[in-house]
RNA sequence: GGUCCCUUCGUCUAUCGGUUAGGACACAUGGUUUUCAUCCAUGAAAGAGGGGUUCGAUUCCCCUAGGGACCGCCA
């Protein structure tokens, strides 16, 4: 049995969106639980378009989820002048041939198929003509040889046996008349050159497939296993777009999301394991397979991605979700002290308890990681004479106290709650106000305990003179 | 318009001819709780429509409807 290999092959003219990451992943667990290969191939070959930042943002993405490819990044623009001979070689054999149509020519056919409201395809005027008639001041394209009788019948392993008449396949073209390889070309030539023995990707490529299946047989080259997964869709039904806001990872990463949730989630677009919902990167690996892949296509929900990274945030490990934590602040918003890290270190257990995001932690820690406490406007009123009171009550108390604990603080609590004649709100809500500025937030002794004494009495005065 | 694909709760899905059609997210209600959350419990919520095949169809076949993809000298 030859050795698997899959490959994501992007084209670097815009920045990957999350429905190829998510092709990304299905290549990559496919090949890791068959034990083979996943390789990347930028394709390059629009100049035009093409550009560095998007390769780099490519593989800056793939590396953030946690998918790792095999070998060197393969350039496909390195490759152009294996694909012209190849396309030289289908030209010698009879299976291509020069088309001298001008451009005006196309566009005129192409114009009144629109009028008749009947699909364009090429005439395949040049098909049989020679080679002698040919217009001196034209330049050829060349195309492939299509097959006109007949069906194909594409044995795809998520869509199962797709068939369509060959006649529905035009004469595309392989080379431009500039001598540069189109797509079908390319992608034929690598693929075969990479001995890629599955080929993964959108089901917006299965018309392609036709065309590349085609140029395998006319080359005698041994055919990947084909399998075209459905598009994801946006919440309005239609396939998802490089234009389509939070489509790429960075939107997801900058309102902190954490990458194993986010892969996680795209693992369960589109693909099931019996009921099971969670996976371990390991689990995803061994449980992956093409049976598991549905047909339709399925749209992005965002509270399902939020709801999965909260339940991430909430199961990890606590110095792993530190570290991300950290990490997140860094990039996005703004480098949490050392000193302010320890104590923010101490409360994931509770600062996390009320986040479905990276930035939710921050948020909540916002009163320990900012030096001056950010009032809330409304909630500031809060704090009348009465709350004043109970404010200088408790911080005289607490003054005398050496070491905080939760029992101290609690005795004190209780004690103020009789002399005040109060409920715990009317001791708590002040406390909370003036220590982080907002009558929302953690609970009120984690919050102390937390901040630490001398920050815990700073604010307190601060607050009642 | 042509070709191809798809169709189970709002969303992601389970079911591989016989189930009270299950789970998860979201939603609603109740409980726990010092606030906001968490957590727990409960609830509402689906086989697009019509024909077949079959003792029996969500499941197999056909038609209709709806949705989608493709239709570049882009990839």
């Amino acid at each position: 049995m030859l050795k698997v290999a899959t490959r994501f092959a992007p084209s670097p003219t815009g920045p990957l969106h999350i429905g190829g990451v998510r092709t990304a992943l299905f290549n990559w667990l496919y090949s890791k639980n068959q034990k083979g290969n996943f390789y990347l191939r930028i394709e390059d070959t629009d100049k035009e378009r093409s550009k560095d930042e998007y390769k780099n943002q490519i593989i800056k993405s793939l590396k953030w989820i946690g998918i790792n490819y095999d070998g060197e990044e393969y350039i496909q623009s390195t490759k152009i002048e294996d694909h012209i001979k190849v396309a030289n070689q289908l030209l010698k054999n009879g299976y291509a041939y020069k088309c001298y149509c001008s451009n005006e020519e196309i566009e005129e056919q192409k114009k009144r198929a629109r009028q008749k409201k009947i699909p364009y395809i090429y005439d395949r005027k040049w098909r049989d003509k020679k080679e002698a008639d040919a217009p001196k001041d034209i330049r050829p394209v060349i195309r492939f040889k299509s097959k006109i009788d007949g069906t194909t019948i594409l044995k795809d392993m998520v869509q199962g046996n797709v068939e369509i008449d060959n006649n529905t396949i035009e004469d595309f073209i392989i080379l431009r008349n500039d001598g540069t390889p189109t797509y079908n070309l390319s992608a034929s030539v690598d693929d075969h050159q990479m001995n890629m023995t599955h080929v993964i990707r959108g089901d917006d490529h299965k018309i392609n497939t036709f065309k590349q299946i085609q140029i395998y047989e006319a080359m005698k080259w041994k055919l990947p296993a084909f399998a075209h997964i459905p598009l994801i869709h946006t919440i309005e039904g239609k396939k998802l777009s490089k234009r389509d806001k939070a489509s790429t990872l960075d939107d997801y990463s900058k309102i902190g999301i954490m990458p194993d949730a986010l892969r996680n989630y795209l693992l369960r677009l589109g693909w099931s394991y019996k009921d099971k919902e969670i996976f371990t990167l390991d689990e995803s690996i061994n449980f992956f397979n093409m049976e598991g892949i549905g047909k339709s296509p399925s749209k992005l929900d965002m509270s399902r991605i939020l709801s999965m990274n909260e339940h991430y945030i909430k199961n990890i490990d606590e110095n792993d979700l530190f570290i991300q934590l950290t990490e997140y602040c860094k990039l996005y918003k703004s480098e949490i002290k050392s000193d302010k890290k320890e104590k923010i270190k101490k409360s994931l257990t509770f600062l996390k308890n009320k986040a479905k995001t990276l930035e939710d932690i921050f948020n909540n820690g916002l009163y320990i990681i900012r030096d001056e406490v950010n009032f809330n406007k409304d909630d500031v009123k809060l704090i009348d004479e009465k709350a004043r009171n109970v404010i200088s009550d408790f911080n005289s108390q607490f003054e005398k106290i050496d070491i905080p604990s939760r029992e101290i603080l609690e005795s004190i609590v209780n004690g103020l709650i009789k002399s005040h004649s109060t409920n715990f709100k009317g001791i708590g809500q002040p406390l909370r106000i003036a220590l982080t500025g907002s009558k929302f937030g953690p609970g009120i002794y984690d919050i102390i305990l937390s901040l630490g004494k001398e920050e815990v009495q700073k604010r307190l005065s601060a607050k009642i003179t």
